[in-house]
DNA sequence: CGAACATTTAAACTATAATCGAAATATGAA
DNA sequence: TTCATATTTCGATTATAGTTTAAATGTTCG
């Protein structure tokens, strides 16, 4: 009878608990292999595998074997922004427990979203680079001005390379935690990476929160006037 | 556990047949009534009054009580993006009749999706507008030239007007059945209205579909440039 | 080769949620 | 008031989908 595409049978595989902690896992854009996200998720790895089939049918993740893993990623930026998306209504995380508490202060400090940098610092560093003069926000996206050209430049990034990317270049995600734009794309991705290169930020294991070094601190006071 | 939003229970109201049907019945962004609903969805109106409870508790509808009646609309924007985002990458309808058939064809040539036009009609409309450089795509964000905010003052659209209104001015909607861009936010709907109210598309009762006037081809051939 | 590990497949169990009939509530009309 | 209509609430049924245990497949490594 449906004369609509059928959103319901997507919408379904994101609507369980343990397929969407797979996937907010794998929103931090690298592979992950079954057994490790059956160990996040709480569930057997037969579980796992069986969710980890549907969703790879359903072409919301990828698969690579390497051996006797098999590696699952979020198979494009398109399903990335939908999570995005319904990440932003989505209601906040229940608090149950005083180390769970501390694990959600730690992701609205700063972690990665999909793979680019959400929470405090994510949203902090955008407004700084906002107010600099490096990026302004039309609508949904963020427009790179000639100043910011420049700083980017300066700071190690190629543009030109991340532009020729299949995929958005800059564009607003919102933040569930501080209910406001933070950069994603291509562009947030890079400069997220920079970091990582540099030394400024870090992994926290088993977690998409990330940490702040000492380093990351001096980096962040000098080149974008930001205290974390 | 979880240290995330629940996304889960958001996409499990999106990710139940019945529901799905009636949020996109309500796509067509206007109030529809509770048993209209039912009627639509092939359900009692208990069950129907089931899943609209569960969708306004959810915030992804708003209710208006109206005499004996209740009225339904999609929430807002955001959730009504993110059922856009949905359908670009949900399986197209299956065609079991051929009723249906004839239905899916109507709906492929023009249909309003939430508040503007899709279809065949949309994308044709959006690209002729940026040939003829009203509009430049920038990312995921349609911007109006000069040329353009001239062209849509003679058309009698006030843009300051919709630029106003508290929601995204002009982006890009990926359209299921044609696999394009076409023009949605303020700018789309704004569009779409004047259309209505030139007579140009008329809705066909009972569906998302819109009829072009014999009145409309002539305007799409002058104004456009498009053979419909 | 054989042992250890990663993952999937199969079969059975269980819990949840969609559904409907029946009844209640609320509004409008006569 | 009384009747008709729109909608919701309640209770019971049923179907489906997530889960687990057990077993199979495939891969690495000594």
């Amino acid at each position: 009878m449906s004369i609509n595409p059928n959103v319901a049978e997507i919408a379904a595989l994101l609507g369980e608990t343990s397929r969407a902690t797979i996937l907010m896992s794998l929103m931090d854009g690298r592979f992950h292999t079954a057994s490790e996200l059956a160990y996040i998720a709480a569930i057997t790895p037969q579980t796992a595998s069986f969710h980890l089939a549907k969703l790879a049918e359903g072409r919301l993740v990828n698969v690579e074997k390497h051996g006797r893993h098999r590696y699952y990623q979020i198979a494009n930026g398109e399903v990335a922004r939908i999570l995005e998306s319904l990440l932003a209504i989505s209601p906040p995380p229940e608090v149950r427990s005083l180390k769970q508490s501390d694990q959600v202060q730690l992701l609205r400090k700063a972690r990665t979203c999909y793979d680019h940098l959400a929470g405090k610092l994510g949203v902090e560093l955008t407004k700084s680079m906002m107010n600099a003069g490096y990026l302004e926000k039309e609508e949904r996206i963020f427009v790179v001005t000639h100043k910011g050209e420049q700083f980017f430049m300066n700071f190690g990034m190629d543009l030109s390379k991340l532009k020729k990317e299949r995929r958005s270049f800059s564009h607003a995600c919102l933040d569930w935690s501080e209910r406001h734009h933070h950069l994603a794309g291509a562009l947030g991705h890079g400069l997220t990476t920079r970091f990582f290169d540099l030394g400024w930020i870090e992994r926290i294991p088993s977690t998409r929160a990330v940490k702040v070094t000492e380093k990351g601190k001096a980096g962040l006071k000098q080149n974008f006037n930001i205290n974390f």
